[in-house]
DNA sequence: ATCAGTTTGTTAAATAATTACCAATAAAAA
DNA sequence: TTTTTATTGGTAATTATTTAACAAACTGAT
């Protein structure tokens, strides 16, 4: 059973995927118990960094042992909620939106896409992956009766705001934001925002980094 | 002149993009000069971070005034090396790698997309906004003709450390990962991951999260 | 059983990041 | 010009995160 604690920083949050992808990945080589030293260096962690984020949830390991492979990706599974669904939408059907659409990783994340939506007429009715999109006038009715939960924006940075009032007026849970911008939600709404252009940005700070410190040299 | 500070955080870093990005919008609304107080209402951080954050690179403010908007923006748009161009590839052309060839926000990263592979024979000959995706084979040579300095990976994971290892081979200095996975380089290769399905999986235990909250209430 | 060797969970220490504070100074008002 | 007000840049305090240390406890071998 996990311990119950709601104060869990956003460091920790953010490292679990990646424990859980290793982990995975053990599962599939056969590899069936792994000690926080070794697995921290092949994840380039420390390994009091792995015990003291496992920690938080729950004590998985076991002195002279280590951690049990499966059970403990099945528990961090747990954790992120993996094995719980929740029906999305994207709105947003170009470039984007659909390749999003053929995303494999929702398979594995407990996401279950339900439908697409456009405003451009030239795009509704096109099917993707057996999904229809639809005209962005349909969505309010189509998340009540689909009982969707999750809004996926893959608008323009100009339409999104209005996208994400329409989404949270209809009660949705959470926000999977694609669009270069902040939205403004109420409170009691998720958002998890993909900005490629500010990764591409530091990936350009970076680079012109290396450069200035080597012209230095 | 900017300050000479090679160490500065990456927490520093990735808010540098936001900075840019709310700069711009409020060169667009005519705004000239702002406070770092109410920049930091704007944007949700306090003043102190802001000043804290400019000052790693120089003093740009005035005391009595703030800060010049546009001024500021320029700034921080040549510490993120927004004004160097960089020639880039795209290595994986399935639905992803061409959602991202699409994508706008390469105008104003100072990144110029020059070519594509895959390999597919499907999808070799196809062009994508005037660039013709090529056969993985001739990636080498066309690296080196069209002097690219960044590859972007777009395949499925199995094939992404291979592709990876051909880039570097090749003495590209960056990579854009968008492979779950995660890329062995030398260390002189930056790279920047976007991994989608980590972000996804946040969101899961974000959501997870708030439901539990819900029903212990 | 017993013992040597591992490895955890947890607490303490060290490091990093954020926020508060304030003297210095420029702008704007008087 | 002088005074008041605003606001920075930098330093200090606080808070958060990471790493180190180690007693407790399990494994596996003898």
């Amino acid at each position: 059973m996990e311990k119950m604690r709601s104060n869990i920083s956003m460091a920790v949050i953010r490292r679990l995927p990646k424990y859980y992808r290793y982990l995975n990945d053990l599962v599939e080589k056969g590899v069936t118990r792994i000690s926080s030293m070794e697995f921290g260096r092949i994840l380039g962690f420390t390994a009091s960094q792995i015990r003291q984020d496992l920690n938080c949830f729950g004590g998985f390991g076991q002195q002279g042992y280590g951690y049990n492979v499966e059970e403990l990706r099945d528990e961090i599974a747990n954790i992120l909620g993996l094995n719980k669904t929740n029906n999305a939408i994207i709105v947003g059907a170009g470039n984007l939106g659909q390749a999003i659409a053929n995303y494999s990783g929702f398979r594995g994340s407990g996401f279950i896409l339900k439908g697409m939506f456009d405003i451009n007429p030239r795009l509704v009715g096109i099917s993707i992956r057996d999904i229809k999109i639809m005209d962005i006038d349909e969505m309010s009715e189509f998340i009540k009766k689909a009982d969707i939960n999750v809004g996926i924006i893959c608008t323009p940075k100009e339409g999104a705001q209005e996208v994400a009032d329409r989404l949270t007026g209809e009660r949705i849970k959470a926000i999977w934001n694609f669009a270069p911008t902040d939205l403004d939600v109420p409170e009691d709404v998720i958002v998890e925002n993909v900005h490629l252009s500010e990764s591409l940005m530091v990936l350009a700070y970076l680079m012109n980094q290396r450069e200035n410190a080597e012209d230095n040299k």
